[in-house]
DNA sequence: CATATTTGACCGTAT
DNA sequence: AATACGGTCAAATAT
């Protein structure tokens, strides 16, 4: 395959509809005024484009990352204080899991993002930022009408560095919580004016938990608003 | 087959 | 006005 060539001669568009162009018409120019296959048809400019998103399997650290940002937060109805008693306990058993290193990770908790509080999140993004070395894991609640958004940065090791809420939850949660959640270290819950809460957790392993039944797993990714 | 995640690009805002 | 950065989108991919 030419994929190489091909990629080196599209402009990986990604999704936006609204950016229409240059890409086609730079793609047109680019294939004539080079070797690579011609370029006919806006189909094929489609096929040259590269794949955007390469999957790799996730390392467990991964997981626990997810997990851990997951439970952390209760969008602050319960005491953090409760919720790190209640957790430690279940910490350390996942720990153990983690240590031995012949644990499988709980795939269902990951898709469906399923916190302790009860809520699910589904990822949209993640990204770089200046301020932390750390990268920035965006996620959205997925009710459908719940403007609840949360933006995770967890270290390598799979900690969570930092845990920003913003918005409240407009909805029941679809999974009542079985425990308190909780947290390892020190955590800071402040509320901001606009409802935004900042969770800051310092170091700590954030165990995993049993898995709720499947959550309701609303779709309504690649919908947009308007 | 359906759905969640990954991931680069796009867009808006701040500097 | 130009550039940088953060946040969001959506195709591709994995489960």
């Amino acid at each position: 395959m030419q994929s190489h060539e091909k990629v080196a001669a599209v402009k990986p568009v990604a999704s936006r509809p609204s950016s229409r162009l240059r890409s086609y018409s730079m793609l047109l120019e680019d294939s004539t005024a080079t070797d690579s296959p011609r370029i006919t048809s806006l189909e094929d400019a489609v096929l040259l484009r590269r794949p955007k998103a390469t999957r790799f399997t996730s390392p467990l650290s991964d997981l626990s990352t997810e997990i851990a940002a997951t439970r952390l937060q209760d969008s602050g109805s319960h005491t953090v204080n409760e919720q790190m008693k209640a957790d430690a306990e279940q910490v350390a058993c996942w720990d153990h899991l983690t240590a031995s290193q012949s644990v499988r990770k709980p795939v269902v908790s990951v898709k469906n993002h399923l916190s302790y509080d009860g809520y699910s999140w589904r990822k949209y993004g993640q990204k770089q930022v200046k301020g932390s070395e750390f990268p920035r894991s965006y996620y959205k609640c997925t009710h459908p009408t719940c403007p609840v958004k949360r933006k995770v940065e967890t270290t390598p090791d799979g900690q969570i560095a930092e845990i920003v809420y913003n918005g409240e939850h407009n909805h029941p949660k679809p999974h009542p919580p079985k425990k308190p959640l909780l947290s390892t270290s020190k955590e800071t819950l402040v509320a901001n004016n606009d409802a935004e809460a900042v969770v800051e957790a310092s170091q700590g392993g954030y165990g995993f938990l049993e898995e709720f039944g499947n959550g309701s797993g609303i779709s309504d990714r690649n919908r947009r608003s308007e």
